[in-house]
DNA sequence: CGGATTACTGAACGATCGTTCACTTAGTAT
DNA sequence: ATACTAAGTGAACGATCGTTCAGTAATCCG
């Protein structure tokens, strides 16, 4: 029985102010629409309740996204970029395979929980539209290199050699993924001590460490 | 470009001839709006488009289901009660906790592949309606036993105490369940294998194992 | 044959969906 | 004041949604 909680417009925070009317930009009106997508579902999420959320009649919406797919691929493509970006870094370039693994794998835990919202959207489409089989698409060539980087530390001698590397990738990844379904900022967990728990569990296991075997 | 698959109701395989008018029984119905469900998300699977499936037309479809929430619903359940089942088998009963946990690891890789659809849609249902509300408490008084099982694991010696269970449960889950987003029966794995991988890498994790550590 | 049983049709319903359009409101810049 | 710009309103649209209903079709049993 709760009421829809309609938001209220951030003020210009700190910047200088705005031009024309004030009310909600483009970033905030998208934000809220995550958030709606994310309780609802994209499909479930009508029009009519996120313009109640926003506080705001159905057609304002109109006036910052041309239509409800717009709002979709433009949170998928947030999302996309931030997790293509930790590809990108010089520490995912350069050095033994194993550690550009851990970065990556590393990032990747960081981008989900800095960017949870934008990313769980990613993680519950399933190519339904265009606009989803495009995000679908790209992430796919993500999981693509990183199972490149998981060869690779495999040649080198770093990781385990009797299982499948694409079972290894998607293993790892159903770790790291799952912290959508989870993780909740402002827990106990700080984002660092997180990550070296995904990192140990996935490097080493979660049997007991015996003493002999040194790191 | 691609046509909608009209099904063919099976014949009745070899039982006695079924009474009536031959054609779909609820259980084919069921089978097939949970492929559908999954394939275009279930707020998206139109009762017109799954009668397209089906080859029937909608009214069809309410002589098998009263609403579309009760297919929902009984596929849920399905897949609930099959996972529910691992728990109370005996070798999740007794013995070391560590065994039992392996057991029940080991089980729910096999329900999920075993019942890879029913278990897919169980794992996209996120809370929209009162069915998949119902759906998602049983899942967490799932989780609940399974996390029991890791803590007395640990207070037991045999897996590591750095990490909170739940952490360590929901880690766990997440590879287990990322199952249905990437196995594909037929595949080159069959299910004891692939069971057999999962463990090694949730207990002895993806470093190259070392001579020095016996099991 | 007739009755029982199971499966299905076609048309229609009220509701809700995403989207459009002409118009208004509230602020800044000159 | 006037112009400009960004934001929002309210009514309406055609389409599609899940569901209902009265009637029909095809099989088995006796």
């Amino acid at each position: 029985m709760s009421s829809i909680p309609a938001a209220v417009p951030a003020p210009p925070s700190g910047d200088e102010p705005r031009r024309g009317r004030p009310g909600y930009d483009q970033r905030q009106v998208l934000d809220i629409a995550v958030a709606a997508f994310i309780e609802h579902g994209y499909d479930a999420t009508s029009m009519g309740v996120l313009a109640a959320r926003l506080g705001l009649s159905k057609s304002a919406i109109y006036h910052h996204f041309p239509s409800k797919g717009d709002l979709l691929r433009l949170a998928l493509d947030e999302a996309l970029t931030a997790l293509e970006g930790v590809l990108t870094a010089p520490e995912a370039l350069q050095g033994r395979a194993a550690d550009r693994l851990a970065f990556v794998l590393r990032g990747a835990v960081i981008v989900l929980v800095n960017n949870i919202s934008y990313v769980t959207l990613l993680l519950r489409v399933h190519g339904n539209t265009d606009v989803e089989r495009d995000a679908l698409a790209r992430r796919r060539a993500f999981d693509r290199s990183v199972t490149a980087l998981v060869v690779e530390a495999r040649d080198e001698g770093s990781v385990r050699s009797d299982i499948d590397p694409r079972i290894v990738t998607r293993l790892l990844f159903g770790m790291i993924n799952s912290l959508v379904e989870w993780y909740r900022p402002g827990g106990p967990e700080n984002t660092e001590k997180l990550a070296d728990d995904i990192l140990a569990v996935a490097l080493d296991g979660l049997r007991t460490p015996t003493a002999d075997r040194a790191g």
